[in-house]
DNA sequence: AGCCTGCCATCGCGAATCGCGATGGCGGAG
DNA sequence: CTCCGCCATCGCGATTCGCGATGGCAGGCT
């Protein structure tokens, strides 16, 4: 049987004021009221709390420690409703997210909206960034949790499978390689390229995978964004990397063909990352396991 | 209204099996007192802590965060039975005390027997020592509290009064100051001394009197109690110093005069030291205010 | 489409709990 | 001896609580 609440306070106040009578007047009870729940309370402890007089009461060495305890169990009690004071009024858990453009364009939109839905009182701060700014923000508590392209990260984080994505070849309508249905990545070396800032992992990806053939690429132009990226292969600067989804999406108004990559390394892994899972906020953990989910 | 613990648990069950009615069985109540008590719980804290579908609950942020804090509160109150079941038991506090033997001849007897009336389930182990040692002892937490005589004590400690005494010349019944009623100390350095040993606050006492008139004082023989000092006086060997109530118990026994010292620092003070009083276990507390009001 | 199942919410009922006023015992003060 | 203030106990009525019964809902199966 749990020790209840109000005869613990009651207890309290008995002590502080030496008197039953006076805690009755101070708790607005009956003395009577009192008197029987402190011997209810002596009942279920097994041990004499008080040593009662004809001028008052008296703790015993057990009361004292009683009172310590019980002033510490009262006082949990009542932070669980100031803490839960929050939620009556509406106030919100925050999560702050950064994740790379793959991930934004692709996949969160759809799943942040079906995790709002459920848990409308958790706020979500995302930013767009390349994948290694991802990481380093969530190394560096600049964000409670990352999605990012997975590729070789030195920083130590926990890390969960989110999404897969593909790279596709993006070539001007007019292009020679615009016809082909499929295209291995040696051939597209042959023409100029629209390349993605340093840094990103695309354009880690498309070096990389040159350098594994001794071949260089030819950048015509470097952006910043996928939309300028399929802007200027519109425009015929050049052909480019992006993943699938954002091709499609692009494809009829920017008058681009997309062509699917042979190679292996075209297929690519969209991860989440936290600094530890366990020492996220309670809302940053329910973010996670419903991206997870998605 | 304080939150009510039966219902916190119930709530923490109900999260964690995932549906009220296992929760119920878990808990062996009726499902229908468990849905009850949930929302009159949503009621108190004015907000939705559960998702209700056909298939089960699921908390909402709000639940989780009551979650982890329902689970702190009702520890602490299991803690609260847990640590009341040593005084079920007849389990005690213990106290240490280190007191001179000033105090534990004079006036910690009565005091320690009526505070063990009051106080029947606390334990106190007394040992004797000088006061040097007490002090020290307190400093290193090898004792609880001390009881020693006031003097320059490098050691800072929280020190609170207890008694006066006042230390009186001894002297064999034939010696040459046996008849006198009271004695001024430059007098007394003209015959042999029985001393305490070093360390000991009469004998610091001693040795510093001599030194603010310019003399010696003439040790004939040191000894390390109160009893082998009164029996070297009794035997001859010289005059020494007591504290007054300890030379009327054995001036009879031991065929010794008990002389008033008229200096005035034959005065002393006995005081209780702590390390920290707040940080005390209740039980030494209680013993030092019981030995306070003494 | 209809039926079955498992879940949750609500209700009325009886049992248990709780606060109250009345009463009595006790000991100290006047 | 009387009075006062304290605490403990009791019987009573009000309140709370757990139960079984009932109903609504949605998903799964036929």
């Amino acid at each position: 049987m749990r020790l209840d609440p109000v005869s613990l306070k009651l207890f309290i106040s008995v002590v502080e004021e030496g008197t039953i009578a006076a805690a009755a007047a101070r708790e607005h009870i009956a003395a009577a009221a009192v008197s029987r729940r402190l011997a209810d309370l002596e009942g279920v402890l097994r041990t004499s709390l008080l040593n009662r007089t004809n001028k008052g009461v008296e703790p015993t060495a057990a009361g004292i420690t009683l009172v310590n305890l019980a002033r510490r169990a009262l006082h949990e009690l009542d932070d669980i409703a100031v803490q839960m004071a929050d939620y009556a009024s509406g106030a919100r858990g925050h999560v702050r997210v950064f994740a790379n453009i793959s991930a934004i364009t692709q996949f969160l939109p759809g799943e942040i909206k079906g995790f709002r839905e459920r848990y409308p009182q958790v706020q979500i701060h995302l930013e767009e960034k390349i994948s290694s700014v991802v990481t380093r923000a969530v190394a560096d508590n600049a964000a409670d949790l990352g999605i990012y392209t997975a590729g070789p990260h030195a920083i130590e984080l926990e890390t969960f499978p989110y999404h897969a994505d593909r790279l596709v070849l993006i070539a001007p309508k007019d292009h020679p390689l615009a016809q082909r249905r499929r295209v291995c990545f040696a051939e597209t070396l042959d023409f100029d390229y629209v390349g993605l800032h340093t840094g990103s992992a695309i354009n880690l990806q498309l070096t990389k995978a040159a350098s594994e053939i001794d071949r260089t690429v030819r950048l015509a132009i470097q952006v910043t964004s996928y939309d300028a990226l399929c802007v200027m292969v519109g425009a015929g600067l050049g052909i480019g990397l992006l993943p699938e989804a954002l091709a499609r999406l692009n494809a009829r108004m920017l008058g681009i063909r997309a062509i699917r990559l042979e190679d292996a390394w075209a297929g690519r892994e969209l991860r989440i990352c936290v600094r530890a899972f366990d020492a996220l906020p309670v809302a940053a953990r329910l973010l996670v396991n419903h991206l997870r989910l998605g």
